[in-house]
DNA sequence: TTGAAAGCGATACCAA
DNA sequence: TTGGTATCGCTTTCAA
């Protein structure tokens, strides 16, 4: 049976035959409602297949339960434990998060951020820290936290949660440097803000060590993928075919990187090392294993999520730190070394070896 | 500045010197508002920096523009295509799609879809066919145009887009007999409704070709991962050695089971055959590349948004077709075969070769 | 072209 | 413990 319009509030009431506040607060809040009454109600409210009218609850009581989140992309295995450790948290306190996928364009996000808080969400959890002046003022004016994730900046717009993206560009180069290689490649996306300081750090590592990066860099301004790292390498191979070892701004490039070299005949580690970077699951799994330098994704997704509630439902406090720095870690595996070791690095500056 | 709270329909009403329904013309129906008091009003939405609450005007027009969108999943590349064409339809409409991860878990989906319709979406759009019964209800009653994509059922809610994945699995099996394999082993993921008709499929096929599968079944209850991929079939490789063929329920299983070859210098394909599932980006790009059969995710993400759009916001009439069966395709790559050629089954009936 | 009044479905506050 | 009333911010009549 298909009715018109559905169950109401004031439907329910009337077949339990009680006033619409009571029905309301049996929902909300049952322990102040008489057990004779509440099981009429649910009874009501069963029959009729009620649900609440999230709008209207939340345009009455100024609580919407909602936390918008934008992610600049869903295609890579980049966002997903960021965005579950996200939800985790937020489902246990029956906040619903409204996802946004801008597809690294600030443009996109700025309207994103424009409709988001249409729904006037309790709260922003955003990737970067390249928003444009629009967004920031828009977010500025919402009065509502505001989390800048997986970067860091002298200029959050609230809470920042992150790392250094060229201290970590600049470290697996000092890494490959460590290991003798002089020729170092690199293989980067434009259009990813994070990329781009990791090629950043890639050439103040290079400028540091006194090499020279010419017609060892290749990229591109696509979203990347397997095959496209296949293909920048190639283009690498085919003008340095002495390079020596090659770090890629994401797994993704780094795979194809190694079926490159699988292809022509390389050796992974003995004639090329390579290194990626987010350590994704698969890492682990090829032959060789991928060397990657691993970020803190689910630990940030938390963080900020866990920071978001304590300021919205908590005593209303903001945290201690309002800015963290999350580093990263170079995890050693053998396309880079036959040996098995793990370098790690905190606050992005110093990179120590932890086992 | 912060004001105490966000600018409304009537701080901009006033600050302009008009009334509150003008203002809201203005920004519905601009062409119903002459040009002096447009300006008067855009400046003054500027000024003031205010933002349509989308709550209230939900709740007055009883337009909501939202459509609620269930996954199963986000970690495996397979839905991120299919929700990008979605939103890629519905943005265009100003529609804003709600998207709910729910892990394979027809509980959460429940829980999901109550709280989904409690936004009041204008449609639904889920995957699989394998709703709860309660599920199913709430639906119903949401009275609401809803999608199931991905699989077919004789039983639909409303709208259905998918293919078989029994025959889709059949024919996998089938395509590996046809090169002469006997010994045809399976990796797959409980957990997942679709790998395990895909399975159903498998086993299926190797009975009907009078072929033995003791022994050369490997499964796990969890997510699958490339690194899983290499256990599963490093169980089958130690119980079957002289095993000739693997089918597997995904690519990354897909995957893990060539780097296990690799591992072991087993040669793919001359010692063995190898065929995934989805058709994702890298297997194109691996070493050597993955025959995989393909699906339509695209095309089914696309028609489940435009038939809804249709029904929502066009004549209000049904679609003609309201069952789609997309097919599938195996896409034949250097895992399975050194020649290059494509078998395409439509209907998931026949597999005929199209190149 | 503009405005006044009623109401969407719920909750908060105050009264009983 | 229960209910009446005003209100949230906007849109939809209907009138001017």
């Amino acid at each position: 049976m298909t009715r018109k319009h559905r169950a109401t509030l004031s439907d329910v009431a009337s077949k339990a035959g009680v006033s619409p506040v009571t029905v309301s607060r049996a929902i909300r809040h049952p322990e102040m409602v008489s057990k004779k009454l509440r099981e009429r109600i649910d009874n009501a409210v069963r029959s009729l297949g009620y649900i609440p009218n999230h709008l209207a609850s939340a345009l009455a009581s100024h609580r919407t339960n909602i936390v918008g989140v934008i992610v600049p992309s869903l295609t890579n295995g980049v966002f997903d434990d960021y965005l579950a450790a996200i939800q985790d948290v937020f489902s246990l306190a029956n906040i619903q998060v409204l996802v946004t996928n801008v597809r690294y364009s600030a443009e996109k996000e700025e309207k994103a951020i424009n409709t988001l808080l249409g729904y006037h969400p309790e709260a922003m959890i955003l990737v970067g820290v390249d928003q444009t002046d629009n967004s920031r003022q828009m977010l500025t004016n919402a009065g509502i936290p505001v989390v800048q994730t997986l970067d860091l900046t002298d200029n959050p717009i609230d809470l920042n949660i992150g790392l250094s993206h060229d201290d970590a560009g600049y470290a697996a180069v000092e890494y490959l440097r460590s290991l003798g290689h002089e020729s170092i490649a690199h293989l980067t996306a434009r259009g990813d803000p994070r990329s781009q300081q990791r090629h950043a750090g890639y050439q103040r590592a290079m400028d540091t060590f006194g090499l020279s990066s010419e017609g060892l860099v290749a990229l591109t301004p696509r979203i990347s993928t397997v095959q496209l790292g296949r293909r920048l390498f190639a283009e690498v191979l085919d003008r340095q075919p002495g390079v020596e070892a090659v770090f890629c701004c994401n797994d993704d490039l780094a795979l194809g990187a190694l079926f490159e070299c699988q292809q022509r005949g390389i050796r992974v580690p003995e004639d090329l090392a390579i290194v990626g970077f987010n350590d994704l699951e698969f890492c682990a799994a090829s032959v060789p294993p991928l060397t990657s330098v691993g970020t803190e994704r689910i630990q940030m997704g938390k963080w900020a999520a866990q920071n978001v509630l304590e300021i919205i439902r908590g005593s209303g406090q903001r945290p201690d730190k309002c800015q963290v720095n999350t580093g990263f870690t170079i995890h050693e595996r053998g396309s880079s070394m036959p040996a098995h070791k793990t370098v790690h690095g905190t606050r992005g500056t110093k990179a120590r070896v932890v086992s």
